[in-house]
DNA sequence: CGATATAGGGATATTTGATATCCATAATAT
DNA sequence: ATATTATGGATATCAAATATCCCTATATCG
């Protein structure tokens, strides 16, 4: 069970977006470039991402993406959700079910305890996701970037930010 | 990201080796027919098991599985690593070095923030997972399933453990 | 000893999902 | 008008999940 790649790259995409300028967008060809990514397919990350309403777009040359709320109400969480989907990890078939022990036709009353124990443990992922927030993100990278490659990165987002 | 159906599997045939009595083995063929399981692909699983040290296997007729610690020894995340591997969920393709602005040839002191945070949700849902025995399991399941079908399954069980 | 039932392992097939690429369209800036 | 962009649909490729089959060594039972 290994998340998408495409969860890597559209963290570090709202981190970029994270520190754009208020009214500013950037595009996806310039988020692949940055990254080293293959941009038709970061593009449907991207997509997922204003699906979810996460991101705001605009078309046309300047055109690209910036985030839809501040940083600070941008949660993992919501990020993860958006590219992996809202279904839990743990998918019950329900095979107690088919226990020939069972009286035919009896109906549980409650969902079965091991997939209520396997739900809890993927609620405990989301919860540590939910509780990191993109200006939580932003501040650890600006704080262990050399700020050399710091101000070099935002100066090259600036010069292809619409 | 959704988890192998064989982790459910797993961790209901655990449930029952959990109720076996001292001693005896249950066979993958009657683990397959009480979960209405194939049971050859069924045996993939039960040997990853196995080859996890979680249970002893015998051979021939009267063979099969039992558990290799009592209950209260053997966690869920035991069982889940054993079939779904100790990798993490997250994978770091370390994107952030493609970064056209960083100096040739620089290297990263430390793991980059976002694959620590993810890395962080990862150790949440393990820690949860850790928490939970199949003891645990077997006093919620004991308690929530009707008396009729409990004493009916084991009776079916104890008939064909060896 | 011989027949049978079992775990284990290897080879292979099938299906699904992840990873991409390409193209047509509509919108927008210059 | 032209160039550039996001979006969505179609399609291709590759890896993993989901099996199935067969062979071997081993243990039990008569």
């Amino acid at each position: 069970m290994i998340l998408k790649s495409q969860i890597e790259w559209v963290l570090h995409c709202c981190a970029i977006l994270a520190g754009l300028p208020d009214g500013r967008y950037l595009s996806t060809k310039a988020l692949a470039e940055l990254h080293g990514l293959p941009k038709e397919y970061l593009s449907k990350a991207l997509q997922s991402l204003s699906q979810a309403g996460l991101v705001h777009s605009t078309l046309g040359p300047s055109g690209g993406y910036r985030l839809a709320r501040p940083p600070a109400e941008l949660t993992f969480l919501d990020i993860v959700e958006a590219v992996e989907g809202k279904a839990r990890t743990f998918v019950c078939a329900d095979i107690r079910a088919n226990n020939p022990c069972r009286p035919k036709g009896y109906c549980d009353s409650s969902p079965c305890a091991v997939a209520r124990i396997m739900w809890e443990a993927d609620e405990a992922w989301r919860q540590k996701l939910r509780s990191v927030t993109l200006a939580d993100l932003g501040e650890i990278l600006s704080r262990e970037t050399p700020p050399a490659i710091w101000n070099d990165t935002f100066e090259w987002v600036l010069k292809r930010a619409g």
